[in-house]
DNA sequence: CGCTATATTGACCAGAGTCAAGCTTTGTGG
DNA sequence: CCACAAAGCTTGACTCTGGTCAATATAGCG
């Protein structure tokens, strides 16, 4: 059985995490009156380390901290009444979790590590009392959990739309993107969820999602080994997101005022 | 082809419409001090009418505003690359639209009227600028948009692992919900939208609607009359919306620091 | 080194999509 | 106010994508 907040352990390697690839940077910047964010600031008071498996929130907890993966990644899901579970979004360097509970002051999903990770941990009392006198940092906050809605429409629009080709296009996709484009070696990515996972969180089955990759690995786009995948055609994947098989072409023209499709 | 902005024509009666109800309304109260928020208020300078078809925005507008529909409904949108339609959600009285645009001051969905439609405009500077001496403005505002996220995650859940039944029988019950409940009459409901935008929004085509609907009405969940919907068994509806065939068992329990699912 | 979780691949199946035809409702104009 | 056209709805027949079940293979942890 995992255990919770054991948050004692040491830190990785984290020299080469820099806060200002960090969602959250723009508000640790405002807070600490545009100081070095990359130590401890005004806004994140507290970081600590994680291992595979730990929660960071689970579902029901009261909510008083807002968090960042500075290191690591973690994955979020909500249940169903009958038990069923759906994963949310998987979070890696520089991502925040916990918006959700704003609402309510609970956390409404729940945050499982899939390796050891590094967490910013942001007290919201805190963080309201900041903002009183830096209302930037408010705007901030808006545009952050506006991004998440975003985030939410366009998972909606895979799940509804998408068939399982393009679906896993789009997550690999979304994968490269993330990708340091500094390195010199063949962009590569450690999947540190299992296909399972991947499956639960693009509506799929575990089977369909190794099907499809071993189908995009014969067709020359990537290299499937174990945990990592090798990037070899960007283009190639980025066509097959959306394969074009556009509805009607009257809906493409101005609904006319009867027609609202 | 259907106008924009038309916001002259007169208001449909709105006496029922109370205040209270809407979403916005813990804003509108704490922006007027407390005062009677029924009338034109501090927060919401501006309210104006569309008819069906017109747009209340579209995507790559930039954003001033904050919406609440008032009476009426409205549906939102966004596309896919290729041209798909994701319909991201149906809003009706006390609903709050146009959060989606805080980040990056820009629409990036389109909202449609459904009928005929008064709605209250928002002003985001104004919005801001009273947010500085109302700190509690702030966090309502926060609030409202967690809310909107965990929306989006509930989408996710039904459309990553409802089936079409369970799909139709969650969104009847969303509906049966809005219900108001002091009505002496049976319970029913106007589907200002097409059995095609309940599909598009489900993740299904309209055909699967029309044929889950027809057996919901022969096995006495519901009665549908065109565009009118008479509830009769809500306890069998609210079973329907997810049909327990749980997961594995293991899934019940914690799962152990390796299995992480 | 062995055990268990995870990944892979194949055979089969079913739920929902597609295509098509006919029906109903709604809006428009004479 | 009625007739007509267009949009929307319904139902049936058939298809196909992705799910289910099952049998191995592989890998990672203790």
């Amino acid at each position: 059985m995992p255990k919770r907040y054991d948050r004692t352990a040491s830190a990785p390697t984290l020299e080469f995490m820099r806060c200002k690839d960090c969602d959250m940077y723009g508000l640790c910047r405002l807070a600490s009156n545009g100081e070095d964010a990359n130590v401890t600031n005004a806004l994140v008071k507290r970081r600590f380390v994680l291992r595979r498996g730990e929660y960071l929130y689970r579902s029901g907890d009261s909510f008083h901290e807002i968090y960042a993966v500075r290191h690591g990644s973690i994955k979020t899901y909500i249940y169903s009444d009958d038990g069923k579970t759906q994963i949310t979004g998987f979070h890696g360097h520089g991502e925040i979790v916990g918006l959700d509970a704003l609402d309510g002051m609970r956390f409404a999903s729940e945050a499982i590590v899939l390796e050891t990770t590094n967490i910013c941990e942001v007290s919201f009392p805190h963080f309201q009392e900041l903002s009183r006198n830096i209302p930037e940092l408010q705007n901030q906050m808006l545009a952050i959990m506006s991004h998440a809605i975003l985030r939410g429409q366009q998972m909606m629009l895979l799940l509804g739309k998408k068939n399982a080709t393009e679906r896993l296009a789009t997550y690999l996709m979304s994968i490269s993107r993330k990708i340091d484009k500094n390195k010199l070696s063949l962009p590569s990515y450690k999947l540190t969820m299992s296909r399972r996972d991947v499956g639960n969180y693009l509506g799929l089955t575990q089977e369909t999602v190794c099907r499809i990759l071993a189908r995009f690995q014969e067709d020359g786009i990537i290299k499937v080994e174990g945990k990592y995948i090798y990037f070899f055609d960007i283009d190639r994947l980025t066509e097959l997101t959306s394969q074009g098989r556009t509805e009607h072409v009257a809906d493409l023209f101005e609904p006319s005022p009867r027609c609202l499709t």
